[in-house]
DNA sequence: ACAATAAGTCAGAAAAACATGACTACCTGA
DNA sequence: TCAGGTAGTCATGTTTTTCTGACTTATTGT
């Protein structure tokens, strides 16, 4: 046992806690993503970090991971119902402070 | 320079971020805190970590800090105007998920 | 005067997060 | 068949965060 998490936001929080998963979540706004292409475009990111984070955002149910059956046959991920519902959420922050 | 802050919510998620800040301003909910109180009510915490976490949380403009001049003159830190502008942001938070 | 409480600081150790480079496995175009 | 792209994993090393215990200064209760 580690939660008894007291702290109801504090799960979330941690969500997009990490070096590179706002980043990453901010890609996903504008449509779905794929690992080397962010690998590409998050400069100073590297393969081990945005794996590591492409799977938590998944298992944190934000990102759908989907394989597309397609000319070069890729993964997209692309946000959840869920990661859609945080994005009011983050507007609201934008606009404070 | 280390910025270059392409994403506007990451400094905004960095001043909760941390093993014991989303706990610490969750108690401020509720009133002025205290150092030694928060290392009492806080188990698994310490002295180096709260002292830090409060020292950011001020810093931040998170929290206000006052010196008492009461009975045993202590010190209070409470929720500042842009720590209480926080509020409804994680109201939000905790009823989603 | 003495012990305790409050609010810390500091150095060093331990743990967690992050980065690097080598390697896999599969598919595709030339 | 061979080079290159895509999507990773793995072991290892470095860096950042967090924890521990000793120490400090000022105030207070007895």
């Amino acid at each position: 046992m580690e939660s008894e998490n007291s702290c109801p936001a504090e799960g979330l929080l941690k969500m997009l806690s990490g070096k590179w998963k706002p980043q990453i979540f901010r890609i996903a706004l504008d449509g779905p993503i794929r690992f080397s292409s962010l690998l590409r475009q998050i400069e100073g990111s590297n393969k081990q970090s945005i794996a590591v984070a492409l799977r938590e955002l998944e298992e944190q149910g934000l990102l759908d991971k989907n394989v597309v059956q397609l000319k070069p046959l890729h993964i997209e991920y692309s946000l959840s119902e869920k990661g859609r519902s945080l994005i009011p959420v983050l507007r609201q922050l934008e606009n404070l402070s």
